[in-house]
DNA sequence: CATAGTGCTACGTATTCCATAGCGCTCCCA
DNA sequence: TGGGAGCGCTATGGAATACGTAGCACTATG
């Protein structure tokens, strides 16, 4: 899996320019990779309360996102296992707030 | 495949809450559906040039994609066919700048 | 010990994605 | 007026991915 997993300089599932953005498509494209981002947002949080908070993803995918986003630098483990953001980490998670506030405008145009 | 469309106000895949976030996240979280938002940027692209663009994506999972898009109001068909940005869909497109910027950071990060 | 909770893997099934082929249509130019 | 080239897009079968359930190893607690 970790050979598997993308990262920016190198060709990537669905583009072989290995430019950075393309890299970010591939790895944030795959189901439930955003949502664990977001998820972790606050803190650090342990395996099954993460399930959870993911509305029961089954452990095979949540394991397998966990480790790619891992092997990208995104997040890491403490000593009691727990899951938490890097820097860089954060950093995306940062930038994903514009995304909150366009999904409610999309709401509001959408109920429309 | 219309109605498996993630629309903000009702339960999509991976959350029964409907906030507009999550559905975001299940539409955005698709392959290919961040990258073919992001070559519609600059303008209308017909199908087979945006395959193209997509690194070959196949015609199957862009006509998916495409349909999926178009049923949540981010893009539209002009008479010519050709495929665009609706002003939400735009919109969107520029939410997403950050990540372009992050990814580059990424990529600086991972290279050290 | 026993019980409960946590992190995570195994494994069989269901869904999604993919590659290739090709249909129907329009345009162009002889 | 017909033949070719381009377009948008669908059909079909096989490959990759995600899913759901069960359960193992470990720790803490009684």
């Amino acid at each position: 899996m970790a050979t598997g997993t993308p990262v920016p300089g190198r060709p990537v599932r669905g583009s072989r320019t290995g430019r950075p953005i393309m890299a970010a498509f591939d790895l944030l494209g795959r189901r439930w990779a955003l949502r664990v981002l977001w998820e972790l947002r606050d803190g650090p949080v342990g395996f099954r309360a993460l399930q959870e908070r993911c509305d029961d993803v089954s452990p095979t995918v949540l394991s397998a996102r966990l480790a790619e986003l891992r092997d990208a630098g995104l997040l890491w483990q403490d000593e009691s296992k727990a899951h938490q953001l890097t820097a860089i980490g954060r950093d995306l998670s940062r930038s994903l707030k514009p995304l909150l506030a366009w999904s409610e405008r999309w709401a509001a145009e959408t109920s429309r």
